[in-house]
DNA sequence: ATGCCGTATGATATACGA
């Protein structure tokens, strides 16, 4: 039996529905998980996604800005996440599977634009967040070995993560800061980056590029902002993993692309 | 180091992304 799973930063969700409706009909997924969905609970698009096939939903959204939402055509049940950093700015969702896995969608603040708590407001929030997530996660090890951690991060910890390490390193989302706090993060169950699994690290991998760039494709500058984490008992069960940066060139793109992870799980 | 753009909103400018 196959679960294939999928997160996507769609960057409002209701613009994107054709977008995630190809998706689903190329990638034949079973659980979408989206950041930046940009729409409260009340107008998010569920009849779309029935007809899509998807009966199960958990949303987690406001106006504007962030949200987060889990559409899946196996059942799940619904986890209370915290009020991470004591605000209710929906980046977080957590479900269980009916295959008993647990199933965590991130959209992690990104942090503005000067890498320094102090000055920043919002990169003290970045870190704060992580800081929170690695002392949650660090205290509930041993909760459910089954786990995925999947989202838009906001943060390319490594060299080929990004077009220049030496040009990022004081730029958000790349600065020593952070990939250490997301480190941290990464060791409180041994984590394991699906992602890298399937792509050494000797080869550059992005998942975002900037709309500021309208020739993204020649000069290449992305990120890879955005992770597929699983539990070590999962590991001997990732069978694909696809970083679907074609679909950066579709008509009218979100700036992330889509990361589809399959797992193949043993009957019964 | 910066600017290129895209999205949403009591909008015709502003906040935010990264």
């Amino acid at each position: 039996m196959t679960v294939r799973i999928a997160t996507w930063n769609v960057n409002s969700v209701r613009l994107r529905l054709d977008a995630i409706a190809e998706l689903v009909k190329q990638w034949n997924i079973d659980v979408l998980c989206f950041q930046e969905t940009k729409v409260i609970n009340d107008a998010f698009p569920i009849k779309a996604f029935r007809r899509l096939g998807f009966d199960h939903c958990a949303l987690n959204g406001q106006k504007s800005y962030n949200g987060v939402a889990i559409l899946s055509r196996r059942a799940f049940e619904r986890r209370a996440e915290p009020a991470w950093c004591g605000k209710r700015d929906c980046r977080h969702l957590w479900v269980t599977l009916d295959v008993g896995i647990d199933v965590h969608n991130f959209y992690v603040p990104a942090g503005g634009d000067v890498p320094d708590p102090d000055l920043n407001d919002k990169f003290a929030h970045k870190l704060q967040f992580l800081e929170e997530m690695t002392d949650w996660f660090g205290k509930r090890r041993r909760r459910n070995p089954k786990s995925v951690l999947v989202g838009d991060l906001n943060i390319a910890p490594h060299e080929n993560d990004v077009w220049s390490h030496k040009q990022l390193l004081k730029v958000v989302s790349h600065t020593p800061v952070e990939v250490e706090a997301l480190t941290r993060l990464y060791r409180t169950r041994d984590w394991v980056d699906a992602v890298r699994h399937f792509v050494p690290h000797s080869e550059k991998l992005y998942s975002w590029w900037s709309y500021r760039s309208p020739r993204w494709q020649d000069s290449d500058r992305g990120r890879r902002l955005d992770h597929i984490w699983t539990t070590p008992a999962l590991k001997p069960h990732l069978s694909r993993l696809e970083v679907l940066r074609d679909v950066r060139g579709w008509e009218r793109p979100s700036d992330h692309v889509p990361i589809v992870v399959e797992l193949t799980l043993p009957k019964g």
